[in-house]
Parts: C-alpha cells; structure tokens; sequence
DNA sequence: CTCCATAATCTAGCATTGCTAGCTCCAGTA
DNA sequence: TACTGGAGCTAGCAATGCTAGATTATGGAG
C-alpha cells in the first residue's frame, strides 16, 4: 500500500498546484481570467481534473480565500508578536492587514467581496479566520480598556477592511493612506465612553 | 417634429425601466441571474435593445449603481437637514448610510463591490457619489475640531462602508448593529489627536 | 512475464452566457 | 399611395462552467 500514500503525496501536491495557479492568474489578470479552460492549461491537465478536486469554479475561489486566511492571521499574528510594547502593537496589526490586501488584492477579493459557499460568524467559521480575528482583538485589548472587546474588534476590523476595499477600488485620494491609518490608530487609541 | 419629441420620451422611459428591472431582479435574485435573457424577457423586448441604450451588461450595472448613488446622496442629505442639532446630525447620517446599503444589498454591491467602468477619485466622478461624501464630511465636520476634514471624512466612510459590506457577508455577529453603531460613533465624536 | 480489473485521465459535447450580424416590418414623408 | 429610414427581432457565434463516456495507465494475481 506504499502506492497508494505516494498517490495521495502527488495529489494533495496538485491540489496546491491548482489553488496557486488560479491565486496567480487572479493576482495577475483578475478573477474574470480564472475560466476553468486556462486554469486546466496552465497547471497542464485536462478541465475534469479539477473537478477531481474541487465541486466547482467557486469551490476553487473557496481554496484561494482559505490560503488567504491562513496568510493573513500569520501576519497580523507575527506583527503582534513583534510589537516591542502593547500600545506599538494595534499599529503594527493594522499596518499588517492593509499591507497584505494591498499586496493581494486578488486574494482579499476571494475572501471578503466574492460570492462563496463558505459560512461565517458561526462555529463553522473557518479556523484561520477566526485566528485573524482574535489577532486584532488581542491588539486592541493591549491599548484600550478593553470594554466590550468583541464589538470594538469588529469595529476596527469593518474600519481597515473599508480602508482597503475602499482603497481598491480607488475611491480614496491615492497617496493618504498613511495618513489615514494615522487617523484611524488615533481613533482606536483613544479611549471610547459608553 | 414632435413626433421625435415622443420617441425621445419614450426611449427615455425604457432606459429607466431596464434600469429599474434589473435592479428589481438583482435585489430579488442577486446580480447573477441578471442575464440579458432574463432581463430583455421581463422588459417585454428583444436582446438587442439593451445593446441600443448601454453598451454592455456592465454598463446596466453601472447604471444601478449611479442610480443608487443619487439615492444614497439624498438619503444621506435628508438625515443631515432633519437632524435637530449638530452634534446629531452624524449619528442620523451613519444610521442612513446603513440603512441603505442593508435595504438595497444588490444596489450596495453594484455601487462598491462589483467590477465597474466607472470612475472615481479624480475630477470625472459621478457627481451624486460626491454629492454623499460632502454629506458625510459636513455631517463630522459640525460634530468635531475638523482637523483634516477630508481624511476623517475618508475615514468615518471607511468605517461605515466596512460594517456594510462585513455585515451583509454575515461576517459580523447578528443583532449587534446598533452597538457597533453607537461604538462607531463614540469614536468620531471624541475628538482626536494629532 | 502476462493478463486484467480498477482507477485515473482525456476527448468531445451540452446548456447557458454575453453579444452581434442581418433581415423584417412599420412609421412618417412626399 | 409608394417609399425610405430606422427600430426591432430572429438566429447564431464564441466563450463559459460543467459532465458523460471513451481511453489509457497502473498495479496486483496467476
């Protein structure tokens, strides 16, 4: 039965295969260029084989977004990590965050505007978005009295994904980013009544 | 020549009314089963007359979004002109912007999330998407120091188009919008730093 | 080493999509 | 009343996601 393991080896290989090959395309021509007809090509198997893997073109899309989760809560993660003091990490998190959807556009796409069949805000969320999320509110708590953490993380999450959604799509002055993510740290630094 | 006078208005009206049913359908069904099939059929025409008023499927959908723009602006004029004193007028105009963007979802997404041939950030942008942030800049600007207007109006748009589209992913937990609502705006009400 | 059953992969094609060429037919003019 | 221009439709193309059925490779039994 030793065939069958390096079977599944080279399987679960060309699975990764395909998810970066359709991020790639994505990142490079945008989600539109991702048709099953050139992802098959370019990873040099016939269209069948993704279904082989996948349920479908959203499933795939799925995948993306998934690796994308798992990126981004190891970014803000180590960004936590690296803070020198409590009131330097909310900054370096949020720089995070923007930094990695400005450098994966696509991939942010795939995880927070595409119709998928992935379910949040339950216990099936997934685990790595969770793990994202709970970088965030550790960040906040650091700097802040922490007063209902849980609605203050989500607050600052809709603010830095609006930031870079927003930014994105060029609906913000292009070169204020910075400054913006000033204004924001100033917002959340400052301690909220209520 | 009044004969082309009526035909003017006539072709006027069907404009809007493909505009108004793919709206309709998009709200109902989502923007996929927006097809010009489906849509040419409930207009009571033929394919080919969608290609004589837009130029594409994308252009009807950016039609609905300049659409919504212009309710959106005036949504958000109406709640700064009734708010009774300055310092609510911020608190009225961010309840208006959600409360649009969560009873016109398909609107919202034409508006912000879907890829789009309009453009933005620069002097060619639809007028009524300026017309809405002049409301929400005037509406912070009586609430606060005004320090850097533009980025803390950039900022509170962010933020608000943030919880919009997080919320209708289901990304954030249900119930919770007036909270984080409330915490939103005991963070542009205090005043900021730097 | 040979044969064969199983699994893996491909070829070919379906239904649906956005879009368009070219015909038809009707309204308005002389 | 004949004619012309343009408005509208029929029919069809290329590209898409997806799948059925044929085909080839794999690996164990004799």
């Amino acid at each position: 039965m030793t065939a069958q393991r390096r079977k599944d080896r080279e399987r679960a290989e060309r699975h990764r295969l395909i998810l970066e090959t359709a991020r790639g395309i994505a990142e490079a021509d945008g989600w539109d260029a991702v048709t099953t007809r050139r992802l098959s090509e370019a990873i040099e198997y016939s269209q069948p084989v993704l279904y082989s893997h996948f349920t479908g073109r959203t499933a795939i899309v799925d995948g993306v977004a998934l690796v994308g989760f798992g990126e981004l809560a190891g970014a803000l993660r180590a960004a936590l990590a690296a803070a020198p003091r409590p009131d330097a990490a909310l900054a370096a998190v949020a720089a995070a965050y923007l930094r990695f959807a400005g450098e994966h556009p696509a991939t942010y796409r795939a995880m927070f505007s595409m119709d998928t069949g992935l379910t949040f805000a339950d216990e099936s969320s997934p685990e790595p978005l969770r793990a994202a999320f709970a970088a965030i509110r550790d960040a906040l708590v650091g700097v802040t009295g922490a007063h209902d953490p849980e609605t203050r993380t989500e607050l600052a999450w809709a603010a830095l994904h609006g930031l870079a959604t927003l930014d994105a799509g060029h609906r913000l002055r292009p070169g204020h980013g910075e400054r913006r993510l000033a204004a924001l740290l100033g917002l959340l630094g400052a301690d909220v009544p209520g």
